[in-house]
DNA sequence: CAACATTCACTAATAGGTGAGCAATGTAAT
DNA sequence: ATTACATTGCTCACCTATTAGTGAATGTTG
């Protein structure tokens, strides 16, 4: 009676997640991580050393969230922040040795997780979601910007980072 | 160098979470609706009244979260909430005129919205989704909880609701 | 160089998520 | 009945998300 034909699907993708984190949560309690403070240290166990907006986009943290969590991460010595020389706006975040290497005890245990997972569910299961969700990403884009000029006008477009 | 050979898959979620809920956010916004509130406005215009603990499924919100919710959407005049006659601990909530009136409002352009998405996504693409979290959902079910006696003694194994 | 605009981290207010735990109520076993 | 247990909503502490806005540093332009 409510003529809601389409199925919530952000809920559907939250569910998902859940039932993910479910799977690896324990393990990030048990290292005495938040699953956004692993999301910040796994970008930079692989990317090194990163500015503070670099790790909002890389893992999907808003500015005003990331701020908190760093100063976490600090507090508990994993990580270091600094400001940079030539920028002083700019915030360099790095791994401290203590930092690294929960990160390197972390990743074995995340990775057996992950094939335990394929194995029970499978991998084609496994794939399908990853191949789904690229091509969604891939053509959500960007969000309806309208950009008539995009295509006729790259003038100062190369600044678009 | 740090032999993570899976990708993420928990935070790819969270970015296709991210970049729907982009598509929506405004139009809940525009009503004066959170996320989280939508999500049990819409379960109570479907299901009809409903109780805390089945509203915690249905929206996968937990308990201590839906507390919070319940009592600003019971403050904007949206819904009710009352015990139950025969079990004081229930808590029985339900749609206000007021509430049902804003999503009966709110249902259409969520609806046009989800067209649109369709027109310049594919539909191929979202169903692609759908599919491959319904799959994927299906196949982790309970969460390997190790309960030892789980198998062996079923005893007041039938009580699971 | 001066006026303007942008970038970046950060703050503040409000809302929600997680994990642990509590009191009250109901149910089952003794 | 009384004991033992399970369920339900709720609270608390901590952490994060969203939205808006501040201020300092830097870039751009006239």
């Amino acid at each position: 009676m409510s003529a809601l034909r389409h199925r919530n699907l952000p809920h559907l993708l939250l569910r998902a997640r859940e039932a993910l984190m479910a799977q690896f949560r324990p393990l990030l309690n048990e290292a005495g991580l938040t699953e956004q403070q692993w999301r910040i240290v796994r970008a930079l166990l692989e990317h090194g050393a990163l500015e503070s907006r670099q790790l909002c986009e890389a893992c999907s943290i808003s500015s005003p969230s990331i701020v908190g969590v760093l100063l976490r991460l600090e507090e508990t010595g994993l990580l270091t922040r600094e400001r940079m020389e030539h920028d002083q706006r700019r915030l360099q975040v790095a791994l401290t040795p203590k930092g690294l290497a929960l990160a390197r005890k972390l990743v074995p245990r995340i990775e057996q997780r992950y094939k335990e997972l394929e194995a029970s569910i499978g991998v084609r299961p496994m794939h399908d979601v990853y191949d789904a969700i690229d091509a969604l990403l891939a053509r959500i884009a960007e969000p309806a910007v309208e950009d008539e000029e995009e295509a006729a006008a790259p003038k100062t477009r190369a600044r678009k980072r």
